[in-house]
RNA sequence: GGGGGCGUAGCUCAGUCGGUUAGAGCGCCGGCCUGUCACGCCGGAGGUCGCGGGUUCGAGUCCCGUCGCUCCCGCCA
């Protein structure tokens, strides 16, 4: 921080303050971090955003200080003058970055008294999660979410500063809209000039932000709040803040490679250690599935997924030769040698079925080769010898196997594979991978609406024929950061036939895509320009970087898994009148 | 919408098989203490065991319901 403008409050920051400003008379200001009372000298540490320093107060040299000391508590908010002492050789302490000096205080003011803190606010122990809501204020006092904070502060700075200096313009979009088409249920905004009708808050400045491609703006980015009215998750909130960018006259190339130069700032500025740098590896969709089964793959650790069909073709075994028979597949993986009790078997079977799969198979490799698994006695010697062999199955390692229809083998598979990373810790310590996902299918098929659905969204341009729409891929890509996706993008669709097409796979009539976003499909008839973008998570990104595990512990104000703000009590009934004006009449009770 | 976990002092937690007066550490309050930095020592206050109901001679403990928080599935890029 640069040094404050001295005024009544402060001459220098508590944090910044070292043995090069001995002998100095400073005045300092900040919340009392913990007080230590020895009857005659006490002790203050003084925090404020830049850190502690600590404060001596002597009863003989300032009696008047000591007094004021003695009445001190924790979160009083004090301003203090006094000399820059270095510390005597013993009293030097280590843990703290100031620790090397003192402030010999001469005079003290108590600026405001704190009421005793419901929770410690000078250590970042566990506490319940709904109290440290509550008292947000206290609890973004704490190291913990003061790190995050500032973490977060750079990485939105950082990402500023390149896009700044890469010729992009920063343009706001609408906060009240109406509805984009991304899947997600829209927040409603009622409208009390038009009554009857309703805004929608934004999921994302999509459309927008292709307009202004289509207006000529050539490079937009803007870091803009997107809202989803869906349940969260520790990595979900109703509200979060995405890098939204969009590019005119570019490929793929051209958006991935600013963003590999966007994050590679971003890592530098955080002090992130990534494994490599840019570029960064690609990885296609379907490589992506067949070999971790996930879409989002966590290459940190091996464990990776094979097909078996061929070590298996024309089994009997009525399990997997079902799966088979009615285009299924049967995958598995080699989880190394390792000794797994019964129960631990059980778990991870439960594991996999929470992802809708039947079962799962488990084998142990023995010294001969034979397998020790309920499974052996159903397959022949050379079919559990190929299996062993498609897995390069060695005697003592653990084999798991799932069949079923492929997408579920996948993604059981795929969680497999990172429950087992986390029970044996096998994530390498200090390992961060970044890749991009690539070749995304267009579509994918809803076998419960019985129509194809976009993959990524209906203005992303596809490559291939629209005879087979199965096996359109998509000009898409995502960003993946230790197995978390933080980003994806696409490049768009700017020629309208190609628009239509694209809907009428979707099954969406002209009237319900002119209803939707005619304003789009108006500009695209005025001469678009070939663009593409991408968006990035900022809330994801700032959590991994910050090692949180919640999207909550980055976020100044975030709400509860039910959607609740304990600190504003929002959501909350609101009056008669107001209701009246917009003309809504609730069809439930109100709440007492 | 569904499943799992949690709810005991201001905070973090323990509380055995249902048993008589519900505990610990920290914090708080008071006293002592001139080199601490998680200061130390002595003393003290502090409890609707989330809430409601039930079983029982007796419930923090068992059962039912409910509320809140949390993780996950569904949903959601």
């Amino acid at each position: 921080m640069r040094p404050p403008r001295e005024n009544g409050y402060r001459s220098a920051w508590c944090g910044e303050l070292s043995s090069a400003h001995a002998g100095e008379t400073v005045r300092v200001s900040g919340w009392v971090h913990r007080r230590r009372d020895h009857g005659g000298l006490v002790f203050v540490d003084l925090r404020d955003r830049s850190g502690l320093v600590q404060l001596v107060f002597h009863p003989e040299s300032a009696g008047d200080a000591h007094a004021l000391a003695q009445r001190l508590r924790s979160e009083f908010v004090v301003s203090a003058q006094g000399e820059v002492v270095r510390r005597e050789e013993g009293n030097v302490n280590p843990n703290l970055a100031t620790g090397e000096i003192e402030i010999d205080v001469r005079g003290a003011e108590i600026l405001a008294e704190s009421a005793t803190p419901p929770f410690p606010v000078d250590e970042d122990g566990p506490v319940d999660e709904t109290l440290r809501l509550r008292h947000r204020v206290l609890d973004l006092r704490r190291a913990g979410m003061r790190e995050a904070m500032l973490l977060r502060h750079t990485v939105v700075r950082s990402i500023r500063d390149y896009l700044n200096t890469h010729d992009f313009v920063e343009v706001e979009t609408p906060i009240l809209t109406r509805s984009t088409p991304e899947g997600a249920r829209d927040f409603l905004v009622p409208s009390r000039l038009s009554p009857g009708d309703l805004y929608a808050l934004p999921q994302s400045p999509q459309l927008f932000k292709q307009l202004l491609m289509m207006a000529g703006y050539e490079r937009y980015y803007q870091i803009a709040r997107c809202f989803r009215d869906e349940d969260l998750r520790a990595d979900r909130q109703p509200e979060f803040t995405q890098l939204d960018l969009e590019m005119s006259f570019v490929e793929e190339d051209d958006v991935i490679g600013v963003i590999e130069g966007v994050m590679a700032r971003v890592f530098e500025e955080a002090g992130f250690p990534v494994t490599a740098p840019p570029p960064w590896a690609r990885l296609s969709y379907d490589e992506a599935m067949l070999r971790y089964g996930s879409d989002r793959p966590d290459t940190r650790f091996g464990l990776e997924l094979h097909d078996l069909g061929d070590a298996l073709a024309g089994t009997e075994f009525k399990v997997f030769a079902s799966v088979l028979a009615s285009g299924g597949v049967i995958r598995g993986l080699n989880a190394g040698p390792r000794e797994v009790p019964r129960s631990e078997l059980d778990a991870l079977t439960d594991h996999v079925k929470r992802y809708g799969a039947g079962g799962l198979v488990w084998a142990f490799v023995q010294d001969d080769g034979s397998w020790r698994s309920p499974t052996a006695k159903f397959l022949t010697d050379d079919q559990r010898g190929a299996v062993t062999r498609t897995l390069s199955g060695r005697p003592g390692d653990l084999l798991l196997l799932v069949a079923d229809r492929e997408s579920v083998a996948a993604t059981a598979l795929g969680e497999l594979r990172l429950e087992l990373a986390r029970r044996f810790g096998l994530v390498p310590e200090g390992r961060h991978d970044v890749l991009w996902v690539v070749d995304f299918p267009m579509f994918e098929w809803n076998d419960t609406e019985r129509r194809w659905d976009a993959l990524h969204h209906p203005f992303t341009s596809p490559t291939g024929s629209f005879d087979d729409p199965g096996a359109l891929r998509s000009r898409a890509y995502d960003i993946v950061l230790d197995g978390w996706e933080i980003g994806g993008g696409s490049i768009r669709i700017n020629r309208p036939e190609i628009q239509q097409q694209v809907f009428d796979a979707l099954g969406i009539s002209e009237q319900e895509a002119d209803a939707r976003f005619g304003f789009l499909l108006d500009a695209l008839r005025y001469g678009a320009p070939p663009h593409g973008g991408i968006a990035l998570g900022i809330d994801r990104l700032v959590a991994l970087l910050a090692g949180r595990d919640s999207i909550r512990d980055v976020m100044a104000f975030p709400k509860t898994a039910s959607g609740s703000d304990p600190l504003t009590g929002a959501p909350a009934p609101v009056d008669a009148a107001q209701l009246a004006e917009l003309g809504i009449k609730l069809t439930v009770p109100p709440k007492a």
